[in-house]
DNA sequence: TTAGGGGTAAGG
DNA sequence: CCTTACCCCTAA
């Protein structure tokens, strides 16, 4: 049986393969995984998150986003500025800072390119006052001065002529590099050589590993339940190599293999196990088993990519391409980019204030002071619409950020793609065909009033009371003129895989929770929508 | 956010 | 014509 602890072990080390996301998706959501995730594990899934982007040239939003949950996860230890992955941070966050507000402002609607400035200099103060290390760097302190200068200057040109984008990536290149080092390698890896070398395992502080000279040891766990804070140290004869240096866990392994085997009376900060020894009073592991397991985690992943391609990368391009043709043919658009312009034109601060129910900017502004954080991705979209799908990215937040984080949607990167309108590094603000428009009102002919009270005898005395339903009186003709009609998406089938997955999430997660079964799924269902989901569900239920 | 009623259009 | 997918609305 998988306990919680090995499934973080397995999922570390998975994601640290070039494995795909929706692969890993699944992995995730096969695994009986701790909530709270484990550091180690945390950190890893943000550096797969930016991997990600990497791979896909797009550095986005959503990259910004992954690197603020990085800098925040930051333990407190290596806040100084002596950590080797600090400074590459800082750059890294700064020239993906850039190219966002560079996206924004070539996205040409300038009160959104304003909304995000503010955001991310308000992200910005709080960084400082919270006073991590890492901003004490001159890349940050050059971050907080550019916005300054945007702001005042009221246009970002010296960007708009710099090639944001491979500075954004190359950055985030070193920097996960640098996080990659800083991380070592998984712990997997780490307990497999280790016990083929004929391991012990335990406290490099003890006295039993401190004779122990010709042997390697691995110390502490790869990621401690609730821990912050993880200690992966080596000794290699006799010299002990501190791959993360907090000595001081409430977590070890040893505390875990004691978990694991009910034995809470053993439970000790200090005690000792040794693997591999017959005599042990603990089921010993031995070292073909572990190597077997590891190197069948390999071949298996290996296997699944030569079998499986992810069509996603490609239809994502098709995807912009065709809005981008569109995007140029389309004069609706100019339409609610101004309409937009207007609602936003009162500056962030007022429109919080001024909150009305179609304007999308607002309810992204709020939604991104709640979160804390620059999730933004909705103030690249028009429509409130959009704002919906983009909500799926704060469930990943919560899941990553909060106490009792569930790991299922953690790594639905695809899905913030899809999410992120600006996302692509042509900056061109996209809308979906898929999408509802916003400013479509249904409208009943029934029962309006202007009708019955015209085509009422004049001799009835009866008092009618207008129906509260009926909210005022229109015209068929002011009807036409405002009416814009609703474009229904084009009819897709359910798939059988489709079918399937919604089966088997809603026989896991249980009925109901949609939402979260999207997020889960995001990759199998695309282009659909909760409601689609129920409807769905509904339907096959029926019968 | 979800459930559920109910309407409409597409497509077999 | 029937089923399915999509859509809207309202209550909880």
């Amino acid at each position: 049986m998988l306990t919680t602890h090995t499934a973080a072990w397995v999922a570390e080390f998975v994601l640290r393969q070039p494995v795909e996301d929706w692969l890993a998706n699944e992995i995730f959501l096969a695994l009986p995984l701790p909530s709270p995730l484990p550091f180690r594990l945390r950190h890893t899934i943000l550096l797969h998150r930016l991997a990600s982007d990497l791979s896909r040239c797009s550095p986005s939003l959503n990259t910004l986003h992954s690197l603020d949950l990085l800098l925040d996860d930051r333990p407190a230890s290596s806040s100084s500025s002596s950590s080797s992955s600090s400074e590459s941070m800082a750059v890294a966050y700064r020239a993906v800072a850039l190219h966002c507000v560079s996206l924004s402002f070539s996205a040409s609607n300038y009160d959104v390119f304003r909304t995000f400035v503010d955001l991310l200099r308000s992200r910005v103060a709080d960084l400082e006052r919270a006073g991590p290390a890492v901003l004490a760097a001159e890349p940050l302190k050059k971050l907080r001065m550019e916005i300054e200068a945007a702001v005042e200057s009221g246009i970002f040109r010296g960007l708009l002529e710099r090639n944001t984008s491979n500075e954004a990536l190359d950055a985030i290149r070193v920097y996960l590099k640098a996080a990659m080092e800083e991380l070592g390698p998984p712990f997997l890896v780490l307990a497999a050589e280790a016990v083929r070398n004929g391991i012990e395992l335990g406290n490099p502080c003890s006295e039993s590993s401190a004779k122990s000279d010709d042997k390697v040891k691995v110390s502490g766990v790869a990621g401690g339940v609730g821990e912050r804070t993880s200690t992966l140290s080596l000794a290699v004869n006799g010299e002990v190599v501190l791959l993360e240096t907090n000595p001081v866990t409430s977590s070890t392994l040893c505390d875990t293999l004691d978990r694991d085997m009910g034995n809470e009376i053993a439970r000790k900060q200090n005690a000792v196990v040794r693997l591999g020894k017959p005599t042990d009073k603990f089921d010993p592991m031995s070292a073909p088993e572990v190597e077997k397991v590891v190197n069948a985690l390999k071949s298996s992943c290996v296997d699944l990519h030569k079998v499986v391609v992810d069509p996603l990368p490609d239809a994502v391009m098709k995807a912009a391409e065709v809005l981008k043709n569109r995007f140029f043919g389309m004069t609706n658009d100019v339409e609610e980019l101004e309409i937009q312009r207007q609602a936003g034109a009162s500056g962030p601060v007022s429109a919080v204030k001024n909150r009305s129910k179609d304007n999308g900017v607002d309810e992204i502004v709020e939604q991104s002071r709640k979160n804390d954080a620059l999730d933004v991705d909705g103030s690249m979209q028009q429509r409130k619409d959009d704002t919906v799908q983009s909500n799926r990215e704060p469930s990943v937040e919560k899941q990553l950020d909060g106490i009792d984080n569930k790991v299922q949607a953690a790594t639905t990167i695809h899905s913030e793609m899809k999410g992120t309108g600006i996302s692509n590094t042509d900056g061109v603000q996209k809308r979906s065909l898929m999408d509802r428009n916003p400013t479509a009102h249904t409208f009943e002919w029934g029962e309006d009033p202007i009708e019955s009270s015209s085509e009422k005898s004049p001799t009835s005395k009866k008092i009618t009371l207008p129906s509260p339903k009926r909210k005022k009186a229109s015209s068929p003709l002011t009807i036409l003129e405002n009416k814009k009609f609703v474009i229904r998406r084009k009819l897709k089938r359910w798939s059988s895989l489709e079918e399937e997955t919604l089966r088997k999430a809603v026989g896991k997660h249980g009925v109901g929770n949609w939402k979260f079964i999207l997020s889960c799924y995001s990759e199998i269902f695309e282009d659909r929508t909760e409601v689609d989901l129920k409807d769905k569900w509904r339907n096959m239920t029926r019968h």
